[in-house]
DNA sequence: TGACCTCCCATGTTTTCCCATGTAAACCCA
DNA sequence: TGGGTTTACATGGGAAAACATGGGAGGTCA
């Protein structure tokens, strides 16, 4: 199973690229040579990463979002854009997504399970903290779920 | 059934390398060659760490299109780390995490059953001795709750 | 023709793999 | 049971591989 996980910050060259990291890029699985990045639906000033598969699974509207919703479905065609790996695992950051995150010279990449995102490094890391002391808030369900003691011990 | 039980203290080298205690790799399985290091869901200032079936278990049934609670377990995926072992069962801690729980160059591992903890050693010495100290306290309802099990040895 | 993009190669740094060593615990045998 | 020996373990370091990053050449499109 294919599990987006961590944090890491990488630099932006002059030409627009940068180095997704290589655990995320093993994520993607290595018969992977794109992504699909838009913009953030989560309402965050950032950009959601996706496989290809997910938008495509999306797109043959085997979604858990219904018929009447427009909006959903059309925002997210028309908000992203497929990337493509080069030969170092690198990817071009088109201008107007990195605009619309913020991204200067430097990218925060956060894994989060099933996707991943790119953040201007200062939000994302502020992000990172204050979802995370959420989690420690509301933490005993995940805890147990981590710990695999919902229903019985297996751990 | 693998347990975490026990204290141990070992050195973190010049290249971030520390021994996991054998006993805690031995509950981990041989053929185990990761686990998931995360920053604690209790609100210490220490490292959970957890078999790697743990988050693949949250992972699974986690749309990548989901709802905002999805943020909620999202914030585990960025907070933590795959750590694996080399040939000599050690794992490398990274900067971030380290930096969390206020690791300098040695590290307490604290077993606490279905996983086990990371700490700063003076940092993680005193929490034991603390929380030891109030299931003295409360010890009727703990003994109550292990006379209900076979004999289980405390560490 | 010029701006831009992509493929390819180069480089410094970090990480991983492999082997070595000191020490402490476990084992064995008289 | 005492002493010697072996094994397991934590720790250290060098060499090789992986990785992030930078830049140039050729090709493409307007």
């Amino acid at each position: 199973m294919r599990v987006f996980i961590g944090t890491h910050v990488n630099r932006i060259d002059r030409k627009g690229r940068v180095s997704v990291p290589a655990q995320f890029r093993a994520a993607l699985g290595i018969e992977t040579a794109s992504a699909y990045a838009m913009q953030s639906l989560r309402g965050h000033r950032a950009l959601d990463v996706y496989l290809p598969e997910a938008v495509q699974r999306l797109a043959r509207g085997s979604d858990p979002f219904g018929d009447e919703d427009e909006d959903f479905p059309g925002a997210i065609f028309s908000a992203g854009r497929y990337v493509s790996f080069d030969a170092e695992g690198r990817i071009v950051l088109p201008d107007d997504l990195r605009a619309f995150a913020g991204i200067a010279d430097r990218v925060c990449f956060l894994g989060r399970g099933s996707f991943f995102q790119m953040w201007e490094p200062d939000a994302g890391l502020a992000y990172q903290q204050q979802s995370f002391r959420r989690a420690v808030e509301n933490g005993g369900a995940l805890r147990r779920r981590l710990a695999g003691r919902e229903g019985e011990a297996a751990a």
